[in-house]
DNA sequence: TTATTAATTGTCCAAAAAACACTTATTACT
DNA sequence: AGTAATAAGTGTTTTTTGGACAATTAATAA
């Protein structure tokens, strides 16, 4: 087989920024590192690419053997590709984040790998360049949950509005009029009001809403203005 | 020194998406294929990862190598690694896009690469996935600039308001009205009007205005609405 | 002087966003 | 049984923004 001749092969790694949500706050999956050298340590998940799998099906396999899970919400985020960031051996790392519903697959999650979630405020120490990662997957988030409906990825199939408005809350950090949030989400025509309703959270009970997947799938890219005064999201 | 054992090291490359506008129209900078294999085809402007070199200083040096230009706005897109992306030998791509006045530079480009300036509507058939890599840039290019005022680079110092409309109706590919057009720029406060006239597109003359660079690198990331009926964008 | 061309500027209307407060359902307590 | 407490749900007004629309101006050429 014909090479191309004198060039640096270099380890290529995936890292997956899993976001949860648990109803409350938005939290974030690590594991304590496997491997020696800083064995033990925070960081996220994370494996190698191997030789004949291609990034999305790289992401995938590590999502999986953590958490179980399939078909989850997932997107490219970053190639880091500093020289140093690993100090083993030099890895360019192809970053992913996921989004997924924490109570859905609390038991599924691998305790083999040591995972455990961390509410997104405190996150701890992490190896390598991986509280870099962090940070631009948070920033990313926020970007574009601004403008898409993309945080329903984090909820219960079943939700109602003041959990969703929580969400918002907890990922905006931030306060909405409950009004105001209500009116913009109803208007996107993606929820529809189920019979029954919530009654964990209060005395009255909230009512449930489900997504409509069609026109989720169809108005996934639309753009929505959800958030008020989006002022200096990056 | 230590090394992960049994992982495979792959080839990693870095491609430029390099977006030019000559006043009338959006061009890309296309090379003739160096390499063996697909030899004179054109293609995205790439090279290989060095041993001591990341993503940044790599995507600069080779963007310099083609063009002589250093300090242009550049970002970077995407890490495409598909097992079979390059039939010579598997190779990770992470692309970078960049955006210049094709005028100021006209000279430099270096002619050992046979480069070439192509209409974004007459892009010749590329090697690889490059053709897919322009499609996600223009769609990124699209995304951002409805919404950040990143069109600027793509301008000389000095510009009018028309040619400036021109550049955004060529990238969105529709007409907008002008008057609203101009009071929306306005509004920015990034514009500074001087006291000559562009006299080559019209008799009576445009004003040049020129970018408040303080508050353009304040407010780059600021969110503005510049589309109307931003729609569909992706 | 008149016609032509492109730049510049302003008004009005419609839609959207934001501010704002009261009513309702339920439960717990006295 | 009555009342207090809690969180859900709902409408109206004002302000801001966006979009449609046309007349005037500066310069040149006929």
């Amino acid at each position: 087989m014909i090479k191309y001749h004198n060039q640096t092969r270099i380890l290529v790694a995936i890292d997956c920024i899993i976001f949860g949500f648990d109803g409350i706050e938005l939290k974030l999956l690590l594991v304590q590192r496997g491997l020696e050298y800083e064995k033990g340590k925070w960081s996220l998940m994370g494996g190698f690419v191997q030789k004949t799998e291609d990034f999305e099906k790289g992401s995938a396999r590590i999502l999986k053997e953590l958490t179980g899970l399939e078909g989850v919400y997932m997107e490219q985020l970053h190639a880091f590709g500093n020289v140093n960031r690993d100090p083993i051996e030099r890895t360019v790392s192809v970053t992913y984040f996921a989004l997924i519903d924490i109570h859905q697959y609390e038991k599924q999650i691998n305790t083999e790998f040591h995972a455990g979630w961390f509410p997104i405020k405190e996150v701890p120490k992490l190896i390598f360049d991986h509280q870099e990662m962090v940070e631009m997957a948070k920033q990313k988030l926020r970007y574009k949950a601004a403008f898409h409906p993309i945080l329903f990825e984090l909820l219960p199939e079943k939700f109602t509005l003041p959990q969703l408005q929580s969400l918002y809350e907890s990922i905006f950090d931030t306060q909405f009029d409950k009004r105001n949030f209500s009116r913009k989400l109803q208007s996107t025509k993606l929820l529809v009001k189920q019979k029954d309703k919530d009654r964990e959270s209060s005395k009255k009970g909230a009512y449930y809403y489900k997504l409509d997947k069609k026109r989720y799938e169809k108005n996934f890219h639309a753009f929505l203005n959800f958030i008020p005064n989006p002022g200096n999201i990056k």
